[in-house]
DNA sequence: TATTGGCACTCGGTAGAATTGACTGCTAAC
DNA sequence: GTTAGCAGTCAATTCTACCGAGTGCCAATA
């Protein structure tokens, strides 16, 4: 193979002189608004920025060249890339949400009640229908909280309940069917083992189980097991969609409807894609940025939830490349940060 | 005006003579396999009767005239109505699953594993895969199960959490924040109170709370009130919608594709509905036959589950009005006795 | 009387040609 | 460096003609 130095000015990321960007800035806002290709004249009237349409062409074949604006083809207007919309994004946009947003936001946590699983479900509703784009709510696992109670509830004589309640208020079940017969007091014994056994620890945290042979023994081993038997990453995330059929509205194309509905099926690789943007220190991935090929049309805007500091989830927005990202964003941080006082400070109320 | 005797033969519902009947079918079977509307001569060369195109038409204008086929415009082919499918699925079809696909059912209840929960996701995608079509399942609330076990369990000073375990294997929990501070001790008191009181109740029955005022009587009549509070319809139902991508698949027109993942976007809408359908015994509702305007583009195949003879849920399938009956019907139900029987006889198994 | 072949008619869909108009890139002048 | 002007490009639109699938009707036929 021959080594070639490669100048990739497309790589290099510099920062634009004013004008350049003020011509970017515009044909992205006006692409955003029409979904059309953007033309010399339309920019040279619409910005502020007195030249007249040849110059804006001039530009434009710069940014161009740069890889900021592509050209569907050659008589038409240009359309942003990828790179012009993040450079839009990182420079040229400032996020302030309305007030009457801002408003909806707040009434929305002052009244919302319920379980947290409700919760996250109606945020993810209420972010879906103040952006019109999909929403996607992701509560983090419980994989470092500490079990509060593990309880083994009879159901017959084959088959009984794990109910295990965990200290960030999650509650698990898991059936347990052993081939042995237990006896009811026996079941018994075996909760009491179980939680002499497990409260305080995390599912991390391997624990010590009685070898014996007996039922009651049994029954301890196949719970703990169990218990420990799930997967290592994200068991226990909850994810939230909302707004699924904003998809049929701002994507154009049954086709892309279609993929981008078969992936917002597959939850698990929903929230492995919000995780990686996250840890990528990212809020928005734009097209093809998070490497994920079926959607390279989307753009994905997340906004992390803590409480009292810690990870605990994140909230996303799903639409087009060309997406409002001025209100989205806006959007999605100030309902992750009230999403992040609303659990941090659930004891104020009452 | 000119007062006329009008005859609806469309009301009446008649027996079709052997001859229409076959052309019917041939309109429904061709059509629901080309999606344009059929031609006389398509029919005279298709079916198995030996006429003319000519005696096809005129056989065509009575049908169309008796509400079973319509016409797009003048110089087109016919294409069924909602009455045209519904005689065809109460006439003209046998339905028998493949012996493919019922090996694909049989396999797949043969190797599930888990959680109630997971067994109806998993089922929903199974049908989904089966058919193309967007599948519904529903497991029944559990109104009539009976209380197994309940727990208080201490978050903080302010946060208790009700953990009940029903006799149909579910769990629920309820948030209980008091405003006023409860000792570790009279929050088991609590519990031990509220397991003498609930267990084997159900949430119908009403049980006799104490009416001391001090803190332990308090938490039992606040967790009483809460596990008591849910609605009388339909709580704890569970929803499971598999491949709603299929719906930009089969459904023709971005509105109406929006439009019918709207509506399963409100899951309890949907409950409703195939709730509906049932009751009405019926297990095909074809077009408007569900008194939904939003989805008289829609058939909605409904089949029952049940456990031991009791309700316990159900299966459905959504697609466009001219989707495949047969095969849906065949999956729909095979999926619900396979989905029955599991329940009731997952004793045997280990 | 039921069926049929034949015929005139309707009307959506398509293919092609012509036109439009929104762009560009280029260049010469300022 | 900027601009006006101009020639060129190409998608989108409109128009036209035409095709053909399909109908309804009717007179002839078995």
């Amino acid at each position: 193979m021959v080594r070639r130095v490669v100048r990739e000015p497309t790589n290099v990321v510099v920062e634009l002189d004013d004008r350049k960007a003020t011509i970017l800035k515009a044909v992205v806002v006006e692409h955003i608004d029409t979904a059309q290709p953007v033309g010399s004249s339309a920019v040279a009237a619409s910005a502020d920025l007195d030249v007249s349409s040849a110059t804006v062409r001039s530009e434009m074949v710069a940014l161009e060249r740069e890889g900021y604006l592509a050209q569907p083809h050659t008589s038409a207007g240009r359309i942003p890339t990828d790179k012009g919309y993040r450079y839009f994004v990182d420079h040229l946009q400032s996020g302030v949400l309305g007030s009457v947003q801002q408003k909806q936001v707040k009434d929305f946590f002052a009244s919302v009640r319920g379980e947290v699983e409700e919760v996250l479900e109606k945020t993810s509703t209420l972010l879906s229908q103040m952006t019109s784009y999909t929403s996607v709510v992701v509560g983090a696992g419980h994989a470092h909280a500490t079990i509060l109670s593990v309880q083994l509830v009879n159901l017959d004589a084959h088959h009984h309940l794990l109910v295990s309640v965990f200290s960030d208020g999650s509650v698990v079940k898991h059936s347990l069917t052993p081939n042995f017969e237990a006896k009811p007091e026996e079941v018994m014994e075996a909760s009491r083992q179980l939680n002499a056994l497990l409260i305080n620890t995390s599912l991390e945290t391997r624990v010590q189980v009685p070898s014996r042979r007996d039922n009651v023994a049994n029954l301890v081993r196949e719970a703990v097991s169990t218990l420990h038997a799930q997967q290592p990453v994200m068991e226990g995330e909850q994810v939230f969609i909302g707004g699924s059929s904003k998809v049929a509205e701002v994507f154009e194309g049954v086709e892309t409807v279609r993929k981008v509905l078969a992936i917002l099926e597959q939850e698990l690789l929903v929230v492995s894609l919000v995780q990686d943007i996250l840890d990528q220190g990212l809020s928005v991935a734009i097209g093809s940025e998070h490497g994920f090929e079926p959607l390279s049309t989307c753009a994905l805007i997340v906004a992390p939830v803590t409480i009292d500091g810690v990870p605990a989830g994140a909230v996303g927005l799903l639409g087009p490349t060309r997406m409002k990202y001025r209100e989205a964003m806006a959007a999605a941080e100030a309902v992750s940060k009230q999403l992040s006082r609303h659990f941090a400070g659930a004891d104020d109320r009452g």
